[in-house]
DNA sequence: ATCTTTGCTAACCATTTGGTTAATTGATAA
DNA sequence: TTATCAATTAACCAAATGGTTAGCAAAGAT
C-alpha cells in the first residue's frame, strides 16, 4: 500500500514538523537533534539522511515560515479601500497571521539577536519593495488632506506593530504581571483585535 | 597596593559583568563558560571557584537585574500627582529603565518561554502586590470621574508597555523592515518617548 | 532469480562543554 | 623564617551532542 515514495514524504514531513516545533520552542541553540528525532519518531540518523545537518534543517524550517506572511498585506495596501478600512484590515490581518503563529515573533527576534545571517538575508529579500514604505505613502496623503491627525508615519506604523505583536512576544511576562491564567489570557487576546483598532483610531 | 581582598572583589566582579553580557546576548543555552572566562580575562576554573556552576552564576546575574526595576514606578503610583503627570512619568520612567537595559526584555521573555522556573519564581515574588493592580485602580477612578475615555484598564496598561518595550525587543526586525541604519534607529528611539506619551494621551 | 537502489538502524566517533583536581604562587600570620 | 590559607592555573574528565558509517531489509528494475 504505502509506496517507498509516500513513506519518504511522510517521514521527511514528520521530521520537518517536529523540527519546526523544537526550533520555535527552544531556538537554534536550545534545540536538540535527538529531541527532534524522538518527537518525529524516527532514528536520529534520518535527520542527517534527509537534511544533512542541523543548520540546514533549521534553514529549511524557517524559510517556509514566511510564505504566508506578506502577500495578504500587500494586496490590501494596493486596494482602493477608504483609509479607515485599510487601517482596520491591516491590523486584523496582521493580528490573525500572528495569532496563528504565536511563537514566531519571539523566535525571529531571537535569531536575529543571535546574529543569524541567513535569516537576515531571507528577511532582507522578502522586504525588498517594502510594505512599510507603501503604507507610509498612504499615511502621508491622509495627513496632507487632514483626514487624520498629523503623526510621524514611522511612529504610527511601529505603534500598530507594537500593539499587535507585543502581547504574543511577551505572553509569559503578561501572564505573570497581570496574574492571568491561560484562559483569561486567551479571552484577553480575543478582545484585543478590536481594542487595538479603536485605540489607534482614537489616537 | 592591591590587597588580596580587592583582587577577589575585582575578579569576582569581572566574572559577574562578563557573565551578564554573555547571558543577555546569547541566553542561557547559547552562553559559554569559556567565553565568559575569556571576556573577564580569568581562568575558567575561577567561574566555578566563585560561583559553583553555570546555573548558579546565571541566577546571580539576573537576580541583580531586577533591583532597579520596580521601586521607582511604585513610588510614582503612590504619589498624589494629577493623572496626566502620573501617566507621563510612568511612560518615561519605564522607557528610561529599559533604554538603559535594552537587551533585558527580549532576554526575559526568552528565558520564560524556555521554561526557566527559577526566573519565574523571582518574578512572581517581585510582583507580589502588583504594580499593575495599583495602576488599574487609578485608571478606574479616572474613568468613573469621566476624566479619561473609557477603556479596559488591562488593555491600556498593555498598550503602554507594548509601545514602550516593543521597539527594544524587536530592534533587529525594525532595522530590517524600516530599513534604518543604527544611527537612524538611535534617533528614532530618542523621539519615541514623547511620541508614545502623545499617542496614549490622544487615545 | 538476482542485482541495484533506497529507506532505515544501531553502533560508533569527534568535538564541545560544563565541571574537577592537584599542584603552584603569593600574601599574611605566628 | 616558616606555616598557613586563599587565589589561581593547567591539565584532565565525563557527559552531551552533532555527525558518520557499515550494514540490513525491502522494493524495483533487469
Amino acid at each position: 500500500m504505502t509506496s517507498t515514495k509516500e513513506i519518504e514524504i511522510s517521514v521527511k514531513h514528520r521530521i520537518f514538523e517536529s523540527a519546526k516545533d523544537e526550533f520555535l520552542k527552544k531556538g537554534y541553540d536550545g534545540a536538540r537533534m535527538q529531541e527532534i528525532a524522538d518527537k518525529a519518531d524516527v532514528n536520529k540518523a534520518m535527520l542527517h539522511y534527509y537534511y544533512g545537518n542541523k543548520e540546514n534543517l533549521f534553514q529549511n524550517v524557517f524559510a517556509e515560515l514566511f510564505v504566508e506572511f506578506f502577500p495578504k498585506l500587500r494586496d490590501l495596501l494596493q486596494s482602493k479601500l477608504p483609509f479607515v478600512e485599510i487601517l482596520k484590515n491591516f491590523i486584523e490581518i496582521q493580528f490573525d497571521i500572528i495569532a496563528r503563529n504565536p511563537d514566531l515573533p519571539l523566535f525571529l527576534n531571537n535569531e536575529l539577536a543571535r546574529g543569524n545571517v541567513h535569516l537576515k538575508k531571507i528577511l532582507d529579500a522578502k522586504n525588498k519593495n517594502s510594505l512599510f514604505l507603501e503604507f507610509t505613502k498612504i499615511l502621508q496623503t491622509e495627513i496632507k488632506n487632514k483626514r487624520i491627525r498629523p503623526i510621524e508615519p514611522t511612529h504610527l506604523i511601529v505603534n500598530i506593530i507594537s500593539l499587535n505583536i507585543f502581547p504574543f512576544i511577551s505572553k509569559n511576562m503578561l501572564l505573570i504581571n497581570l496574574q492571568f491564567d491561560p484562559l483569561e489570557y486567551q479571552l484577553f487576546l480575543e478582545s484585543r483585535k478590536k481594542q487595538v483598532f479603536e485605540f489607534i483610531y482614537n489616537a
